[in-house]
DNA sequence: CTGTTAGCGCATTCAC
DNA sequence: GTGAATGCGCTAACAG
C-alpha cells in the first residue's frame, strides 16, 4: 500500500473520525466487532477511512479503559515444560482464536521469579496458565494479582481451578496390558521426586502393580532426559532384567531403548518389555516404537481455552477438570 | 467477595502518592528505574509505600506515554517453524534477560494472514521477529505498526534488517566431506520450493556438487517433515542409489534413515552416505546418528537480541547478519 | 442513533 | 526538588 502505512505511521481513531466526518465515539462504534448503534452509512464511511488510513486500533489504549488485555500468559520453567510441540502449538492456535494472545514467560530458576514479573506485563494479564511446577496456586496469584490463575501442574487450591490429566487411568491399562502378557516383575524409572505429579505417577504405578501381582524389584531415579534413560539402563544392566521396564516419560524410555536397541530387533520385544510415558508424537518415528501412555491434546487444550473465555470457571470451589488418558500399545511391549 | 490484596487489586501510582503523602509525579520519578530527582527521604516513603501497597507498575498504561512496551513479537507460521526448541527456549531466555517479553504469534495458513491483518490483533510491540515465511517485510511493518522488524526468513528489504545462516558455507564443508571420501553421485531432498531460503539452499547444493564434480542424479520434493522423507526414501528405492543423499532438513533425513536403518548398522553406511541439515539436538540420541549442517544457536540469538536492544540497527540500509554454519559430522556420513 | 465529556494509569512538560 | 496540568488513544457514560 501507501508508504505512510508501510512504515508504522501512527494514525488514531481522531484521524479516521475526522476523515469519515464523524465524531470518535461514532468511529470507535464503528470498528467494533460488537454490533453497537451506528447508521449504515456513517459505518461505511469510518470503515473506508479506516481502511485507506491503514488504522489500526491501539490495544494498549484499548484495554485501558476496557480493563481487558486480551492477553494470556503461559508460565513455563522451561520450554521443555511443553512436553510436546504438538500441545504448544494447538494452544497457542486455539487461544488466538478466541481473539487473545499468548504472552510466553519463562520461569526458569525458581528464584528468580519475582525478578520476572516485577517489571512485567504478566501483571495484568487477563489469565495465566501454568505449567511451571514453581509455585502453589496461592503464590501464582499473589504474584499476578489476578484470580484468573489456571493451574496445569497439580498444584491448585480452591480458589484456582486446574485441568489435570488423569493419569491413574492410563497407568492402569498399561499395567494392565503387561500383567495380560504374563509380566511378573518391574523396573520402575522415575523423573524428580520434587514434582507433585510425579509423586502422584509413581503412586499410581505401584497401586497398579501390587493390584496386577507384578512384583517392583527396583526403582530408578532419572531426571525425564534421554540421557538419565541411558544411566538408567546401564545401572541395570548387570543384574537380573524385569520382564518389564516402566518410565515416567518418554526421552528416559527412548534413552533406555537405544541401549537395548538390538534386543528390540524385528520389532519384538526380548530382554523386556518397554513402556514410556506423554505419548510424544515422536514415537511416530520408526525408530522409536514405544508403547506409551498419553491423552488427547485437543481436548486438553480446548478445556483451557473454555476456561480462560469465561470468568464464571474462576468462581471458588470449582473441581478440577480432569481429561482422560488412555494406553497407546506399540511395539516395544511386545 | 474477596478484596484483599492477593485478588486483584487495582493499586495505582495515585493511591501510592497518597499513601506517600507526595504528588503522583514524585511517585513517577521514585518508581523510575532510571535517576530522576527525588529526594532521598520522599523516595525511601514512595517505595515503602509501594510496597506495602502491593503497586505494579502497568506497563501497559506505561507504554502509552512512553511509546515502549519492552514486549518483543515472535512470529512463526506454525511453532515448528522454531526448528529446534533449544533455540526457542534460549531465544526466550535471553530476550527476558534484557527486560522484555516475548508475546508468540503464530500466523498458521499463509490465506488467513490477511484476516489475521484485518483484526488487527497485533500489539504494538517494540519489536517483531519474523520467522514465518508468510510476508515479506513491507507486510509485517504494517502490521505491527513498527519498524523494528527483524527479518528471520531471507524477505527483508532496505528498511527491516535481516539476520541469516551463510548457509554456503556449512552446504560447501558438507559436500567436500563427501567428496573427499570418494562420492560422485548424489541425490539432493529438498522442501517446498515456495521459500526464498530453500532456493538459495538448493542453488547452493548445486553449485558445490558442481564444485567438486559430483553428479546430482536427481531432485526428489519434500515438505521439511519425517514422513515425506519416508515417501522420498521409497521414491528413489527401486533405482541405482546414489553415493550420497543430501536433505535439506533433518526430519527428512530421519526418515530416509529409518527406511535404510540396516544399511546404516554398526555405524557404517553402506547403501550411500547422508547428510541432513539443521543439526537438531535429536541427533544426538543414538538412534539417528546424521551428519548435519548447522550453526551455533548462542551466536544466532544474541545477534537478534543485541539487534532489539539497539534503535541504531533499524536505520535502513543495513546489510545482513550472517551467521557462520558450520558441517557437523556423523556416522551417517561414513 | 449521535456527539460531547470524562476518565483509564502513567510520564512528562513547565512553572514554581 | 517539586507538583499542577497536559496528553497518550481509546471507550463508557451521558446527554441530546
Amino acid at each position: 500500500m501507501n508508504d505512510d502505512a508501510a512504515s508504522g505511521a501512527k494514525v488514531t481513531i481522531a484521524d479516521v473520525a475526522r476523515v469519515a466526518g464523524v465524531s470518535k465515539a461514532v468511529a470507535s462504534r464503528a470498528l467494533s466487532p460488537q454490533p453497537r448503534p451506528v447508521s449504515a452509512d456513517k459505518r461505511e464511511r469510518v470503515l473506508a477511512a479506516a481502511k485507506s488510513l491503514g488504522f489500526r486500533v491501539n490495544l494498549l489504549a484499548q484495554s485501558l479503559t476496557t480493563k481487558t488485555v486480551n492477553l494470556v500468559a503461559v508460565v513455563v520453567n522451561h520450554i521443555h515444560d511443553l512436553s510436546d510441540l504438538d500441545l504448544f502449538d494447538r494452544l497457542l492456535a486455539d487461544i488466538q482464536a478466541v481473539g487473545k494472545q499468548v504472552i510466553l514467560i519463562r520461569v526458569g530458576s525458581v528464584d528468580k521469579v519475582d525478578e520476572f514479573l516485577r517489571r512485567g506485563v504478566a501483571y495484568h494479564v487477563d489469565a495465566a496458565l501454568v505449567f511451571s511446577d514453581f509455585a502453589d496456586a496461592a503464590t501464582v496469584r499473589r504474584m499476578f494479582r489476578t484470580d484468573h490463575v489456571i493451574m496445569l501442574n497439580a498444584r491448585h487450591d480452591r480458589l484456582s481451578p486446574a485441568i489435570m490429566p488423569d493419569e491413574a487411568q492410563g497407568i492402569g491399562e498399561a499395567v494392565a496390558d503387561a500383567a495380560r502378557k504374563g509380566v511378573r516383575t518391574a523396573i520402575l524409572v522415575t523423573g524428580r521426586a520434587t514434582s507433585l505429579i510425579e509423586q502422584t505417577r509413581v503412586a499410581s504405578y505401584r497401586e497398579a502393580l501390587t493390584r496386577h501381582g507384578i512384583e517392583l524389584m527396583k526403582l530408578v531415579q532419572g531426571d525425564y532426559s534421554y540421557v538419565s534413560g541411558h544411566a538408567a539402563a546401564a545401572e541395570f544392566a548387570g543384574e537380573a532384567l524385569p520382564d518389564a521396564v516402566f518410565c515416567t516419560s518418554d526421552a528416559m524410555a527412548m534413552g533406555i531403548f537405544d541401549v537395548y536397541r538390538e534386543q528390540f530387533a524385528n520389532n519384538k520385544p526380548r530382554a523386556f518389555r518397554l513402556y514410556g510415558f506423554d505419548d510424544l508424537s515422536l514415537l511416530d518415528f520408526d525408530a522409536y516404537p514405544i508403547a506409551s501412555i498419553g491423552y488427547d491434546k485437543a481436548v486438553y487444550v480446548q478445556e483451557m481455552v473454555r476456561m480462560i473465555s469465561d470468568p464464571e470457571n474462576f468462581t471458588p470451589g470449582r473441581p478440577p477438570v480432569v481429561v482422560p488418558t488412555r494406553f497407546v500399545s506399540r511395539a516395544s511391549a511386545g
